[in-house]
RNA sequence: GCGCCUGUAGCUCAGUUGGAUAGAGCGGCAGACUUCGAAUCUGUAGGUCGGGGGUUCGAGUCCCUCCAGGCGCGCCA
């Protein structure tokens, strides 16, 4: 409703001030005046006018503001200080036809521009050992991207790369097969034994030792390259071991990622991309184009690589810039291609200008009926049509920007401008320990760690906090504010309650800071229920859908839509000039103009503010009116209305954060 | 050496892309439960927005410089 609004006074501005001045305004600023009694809406674009036009921008401002309205839902303009335009909204307006838009019960609506399909890769874990806190950072901020995009409308398609021909997955193999000595049968007997310890803690564990064999004999790092050559050519034993492993890991990565609520369309593998020669048409492309040259002479002698140079003429360079030249290796010398340039690959099927494509089989089924498919060699006949993106972002942790932004170069190479600028990198800081919490782990710190504000894990030395020893902790604490509570005596519901709040705590926990905030993981902060937390929103969504069923129970012939017909337009509109009525009110509206921020800003913690923006709204609001103790019929019919306009858009908002509202708490 | 990021209240962080009087949570202090269940709410204290210079009607936000910290720059992935 509110995003309405703002279009139209965006377009009513362009236009009336075309009409004018004859002057095109391409970006028109708006923003939100100091308080709502001086308008819901300012338009500061008169002060860019004025440098323009060269009068002063009051003057400007009240000849525009003549000739703004009508626009749907707004009363009447006003100028405040040297050239704002302010919008007074029409309250009871606003109010009816919010009404009208927010549907009784959150849904997220189905796919509307068509022919606009939007890829988001996350999660990408490497399936050697279990996930951490850091890899559910990036999943939640995935999931809730790809949330939100649904959301605006956009097809969604999401992706988990899984680099299941890597060093990682060599190093567990050389665990099993050379520490160990362990045979192919010994591996599945581990894997499928559910009596015995996980397996990717399992991996988890054997991971560091390989670690520590490497340090105490460095001439073990031969079995690595050894092994890694054998999985990347796909036969023998060890590659056979190989595909187990990283096949039984990357299921419980998703069985992990499920619990917060998380699910995949599609995982991508690295073997087929070896496979099935994507890097091939890569190559060639990238050949025929230019976009990467054979190096004869010099220190990258017998490389293919990329110049990552500015893009200045060859001409216009000195020969000394020329000599340093900044230059990315794409094919070694032995023939054999970087990481990156597998990248290029992927990326470049994801916008279908490979000219290649993958099989898929079905690989995962989650309970709601989505299937999660993988890539493969010889697939199902039926399959979805997975890639053939519009755009594409990829959660990737910011250490990867300069890697991301060669893939990036490479498109702009080939002449791909367009897909170059849909391409976006959604970089995230990483997780690290408060040094309180390192220590609670059993990591020795010195001075200097300790006056830092985190400490870096280490999955080589096997630091750090686990995804489901976290998730089950949280799980366990919530359950015990449960069971404090009294609220039901059923254990399997305080259990299912528990499981709510652990994962709105965590889930909330990591997309309250904004992107480039490094995190300090501490149990402290990350266990609590109170002030700024998830618990707190479904908490306040709780109490709103209380009052109803309460309201419900005492009048069952009572309907929602009754209220509103109690209601005349000027009874509303005067019972709205109430301010914190009216605070509410805005807010409930504004959900839509909240998303449409977060995905301009790619920013999800704008979401994650705007739902706890409205709880303390709606909070506020509970503790000084007593809704169902209220004699005036007339009164009461708004107040109702209004907790259901501000339950349902609050439980929208939790949707898009991937959190669940329990039926009490 | 080059590039990118960060520095805001005691602590942890926001700050709507240059707008009006810099906000929140936690912690501190003082209050509100026989209530639509207090996982809540109200009040209060707390700031040289790292320092300096500049751009302009206007700077926490943009530019320059210095200080402090982090990350990246491989024929690893």
């Amino acid at each position: 409703m509110f995003l309405e609004i703002q279009q139209a006074t965006r377009e009513k501005f362009a236009k009336a001030v075309q009409e004018i001045f004859h002057v095109e305004v391409s970006e028109v600023a708006l923003g939100f005046p100091p308080s709502p009694e001086m308008g819901e809406i300012s338009i500061t674009s008169c002060f860019d006018l004025a440098k323009q036009l060269r009068q002063p921008p009051r003057k400007l401002a009240e000849q525009v503001a003549a000739r703004l309205l009508p626009i749907e839902g707004v009363e009447r303009v006003s100028l405040a200080g040297a050239g704002y335009i302010n919008l007074h909204l029409d309250r009871a307006a606003v109010f009816s036809k919010l009404l009208r838009t927010r549907a009784t019960s959150p849904k997220t609506p189905a796919p509307t521009r068509t022919g606009r399909k939007t890829l988001v890769e996350h999660t990408s874990i490497n399936p050697n050992k279990a996930a951490h806190i850091g890899h559910l950072r990036n999943a939640v901020l995935g999931d809730t991207l790809a949330r939100l995009l649904r959301f605006r409308g956009d097809e969604v398609e999401v992706q988990n790369y899984i680099d299941n021909t890597g060093v990682q997955v060599a190093d567990v193999v050389v665990g099993f097969a050379h520490l160990e000595k362990k045979s192919l049968a010994d591996v599945r007997k581990l894997i499928e034994d559910s009596s015995g310890p996980r397996f990717d803690y399992y991996c988890w564990d054997l991971y560091a030792r390989v670690f520590q064999r490497y340090e105490a004999q460095p001439e073990s790092l031969s079995l690595r390259a050894e092994t890694l050559k054998a999985i990347e050519e796909g036969h023998g034993i060890l590659a056979e071991m190989a595909e187990v492993i990283s096949t039984a890991i990357a299921r419980q990565h998703l069985e992990t990622m499920q619990r917060l609520n998380i699910e995949y369309d599609l995982l991508v593998q690295e073997s087929e991309i070896l496979r099935l020669n994507f890097w091939q048409s890569a190559f060639d492309l990238m050949r025929q184009t230019g976009a990467i040259q054979f190096e004869e002479s010099g220190k990258n002698r017998g490389c293919w690589v990329m110049a990552l140079g500015d893009g200045a003429r060859a001409d216009e360079k000195s020969e000394a810039s020329a000599e340093n030249e900044d230059v990315k290796i794409i094919v070694r010398s032995n023939g054999t291609v970087t990481y990156v340039g597998k990248d290029i690959a992927y990326h470049l099927w994801k916008f279908a200008l490979l000219g290649r494509d993958f099989q898929y089989h079905r690989f995962y089924r989650y309970p709601g009926g989505r299937e999660a498919w993988r890539t493969t060699v010889q697939g199902e006949s039926e399959s979805p049509a997975f890639g053939r993106g519009r755009e594409a972002y990829a959660v990737i942790d910011t250490r990867q920007s300069y890697l991301q932004d060669v893939v990036r170069r490479a498109f702009l190479a080939l002449g791909y401008t367009e897909q170059a600028q849909n391409l976006h990198h959604f970089a995230y800081e990483v997780v690290g320990l408060s040094p309180r919490c390192a220590e609670e782990m059993g990591l020795e710190l010195d001075e200097e760690d300790r006056s830092r504000s985190y400490v870096e894990v280490s999955g080589r030395k096997g630091q750090g906090i686990k995804a489901d020893d976290l998730i089950q902790t949280l799980i366990e604490r919530a359950l015990e504010e449960v069971q404090a509570r009294e609220m039901t005596s059923d254990l399997e519901e305080q259990q299912s309650i528990a499981r709510m709040i652990a994962v709105s705590a965590l889930r909330y926990f990591l997309l309250k800071y904004t992107r480039r905030t490094i995190i300090a993981f501490d149990f402290k902060d990350a266990l609590a229920f109170e002030g700024e937390t998830g618990p707190y929103l479904q908490y306040t969504v709780v109490r709103a859908l209380n009052i109803l069923r309460k309201r419900q129970e005492a009048h069952p012939d009572s309907k929602p839509e009754q209220w509103e017909t109690m209601l005349s337009r000027d009874q509303a509109a005067a019972m709205l000039a109430s301010p914190d009525l009216w605070e509410l009110t805005l807010l409930a509206a504004q959900l839509e103009a909240a998303v449409e921020q977060t995905i301009v800003s790619e920013e999800p913690a704008t979401l994650a503010k705007y739902a706890f923006r409205l709880a303390q709204a709606f909070n506020n609001f509970y503790h000084h009116h007593p809704v169902l103790h209220e004699p005036d019929p007339v009164r009461q019919a708004l107040l109702l209305l209004l907790v259901q306009l501000a339950s349902n858009a609050l439980h929208q908002a939790l949707d898009l954060l991937g959190i669940q509202v329990p039926s009490r708490m």
